[in-house]
DNA sequence: TTCGTTGTTTATAATTATTCTAAAGAAGAT
DNA sequence: ATCTTCTTTAGAATAATTATAAACAACGAA
């Protein structure tokens, strides 16, 4: 359970001006034991049962995206409708249940090291990321 | 080089009407060396260039989702704002050049093997993935 | 070959996630 | 308090995809 301060804090410091609208997000993103694995959609109507304070929807997608800029949170790359993102930034990899549409995390030792032996002249590496589908 | 007659047969054979629409689709899809990554967009565009036939676009939808369920197209999981489909249907990895928009095949020899040492009950494997992003 | 059936194509409209815009509001600095 | 800069917001715009429904083409049986 982080503070409110906390949060105020972590925003400060990237520069992002604390605004009410962002520490909510904040509570309902970060005040958890678990990853969060969500949608924009998710969030939004997420924020309105836990905080009771409704926060508008490009408010939402522009926090998202700031947050995801600054690394606090990951995108995750299935193909879907909507966008998922990921608050566990560390490398990691995922199931992705098709039916109900519900990541879950896979950590990199259930996974093994992969190794790339292949190279693009002139690109290098940015991340290597496993994604395991599941059916029934 | 395949023949317009291989076309109509494996048509037929998936009970899809062998219209000229699909004939030249599949000539655009299938009549290469090469794997070929794609959106919808690229295909779009290409037939017009490739057979100076023009296909509507709803007919370029339709016919990837009837050869993607048919199992003649494979989707590639990246967030995008378009959805890319692959030619090479086996199992086997990809690149992603963020900047250039590009797909890369990876053969599953560069690679290696990957050994999910997690599962989830009620749940099988259906697919395992590797996306390596590339940067500059 | 003709006819009836069923599958396909097409233009166009609808849907939906996401981004853009611009005005009002809030935060920070002086 | 005042000014500046950043942020929020409703609503409009964009863009990929899907749905609709009428015209059309392939097929199989007569
Ligand atoms: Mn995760
Ligand atoms: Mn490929
Ligand atoms: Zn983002
Ligand atoms: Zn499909």
């Amino acid at each position: 359970m982080k503070s409110k301060e906390e949060f105020i804090e972590k925003l400060r410091n990237s520069s992002l001006r604390p605004t009410k609208q962002r520490i909510n997000i904040c509570e309902v993103l970060f005040n958890r034991d678990k990853t969060f694995h969500f949608t924009i959609s998710d969030l939004f109507n997420l924020i309105k049962d836990k905080t009771g304070e409704k926060v508008s929807l490009a408010t939402v997608y522009n926090t998202v995206h700031a947050f995801h800029k600054k690394g606090y949170l990951k995108e995750i790359p299935i193909n879907s409708n909507q966008t998922y993102f990921d608050t566990n930034v560390t490398d990691h990899h995922h199931f992705f249940d098709v039916k109900e549409e519900k990541l879950i995390d896979l950590k990199n030792e259930d996974v093994g090291p992969i190794e790339i032996q292949k190279s693009i002249p002139g690109k290098k590496i940015k991340s290597v990321e496993v994604l395991v589908k599941l059916e029934d």
